[in-house]
DNA sequence: ATGTTTGTACTATACTTATATGACAATAAT
DNA sequence: ATTATTGTCATATAAGTATAGTACAAACAT
């Protein structure tokens, strides 16, 4: 189970993000194999995105055997393991952490603001 | 003086990643205040994109009161320093520091993933 | 069997990004 | 004054992304 979360900010298309979580999902087994996504409608909902937006990431990890779907039934995660490597984490973990200091220092904030502001949320 | 890089694979528009590296060129000192930056067609031969999409970039900044442009003459970090109040500025970060870990979670990030990562970039 | 839920497919529209090209206005250099 | 350089503006084109709306097919629940 994920709490996906798009940012409109990011960059990337709200699709690409959709397919990210997913897939860093299941690699740091936030997503179970087996387990049913929600559906393209629900999640449409959830995110306020159209649904053919949901159904494309689905559609593209299925090419990619990170889904298998079954139309009536829902959509799930493919039983086939996906293997993201520490590097790939690493890179994913770095250009998340370089975009949003960009942010914080467009607003003047400096690492150790940040830092000191995260702290307090643990 | 910056060392502009494009990444096409990024997933950030190239007239974003211009704006990010001079935000970033300011804060890390590297672009002092009242610094000339190369002209829209030298940078956009340079890059190798169109002159438009730097002009986009330092058009947006402009706006944003980080550059100074004349006509004729070029463009330029910009001396107005943005005056914002300390409680803006401390609710300003918390709000964006709560949106990043919250995407940063459904990555499967943790708060100490994220710090570790932020005290590298320092 | 019927109706609901699921994924899928299609058309149409609109916005964003990026390019190519050409022209214009303000400043600087000569 | 003339020329070159600067940022600016406009038009056209193209690809990618996202939306709205509609409809269909497969599976399931009853």
């Amino acid at each position: 189970m994920i709490n996906f979360k798009l940012d409109p900010k990011a960059g990337a298309p709200f699709y690409r993000q959709i397919i990210d979580q997913i897939k860093f999902g299941i690699a740091s087994g936030n997503l179970k194999i087996g387990e049913q996504l929600p559906t393209v409608r629900a999640l449409a909902v959830d995110l306020k995105v159209n649904l053919n937006t949901v159904a494309k990431a689905y559609k593209e990890l299925e090419i990619q055997n990170v889904l298998e779907t079954q139309q009536g039934t829902g959509t799930f995660i493919s039983k086939i393991e996906i293997k993201i490597s520490d590097k790939e984490r690493k890179d994913k973990l770095q250009e998340i952490c370089h975009e949003f200091s960009t942010i914080a220092f467009s607003y003047g904030f400096s690492i150790d603001d940040i830092i000191n502001q995260l702290k307090t949320q643990k």
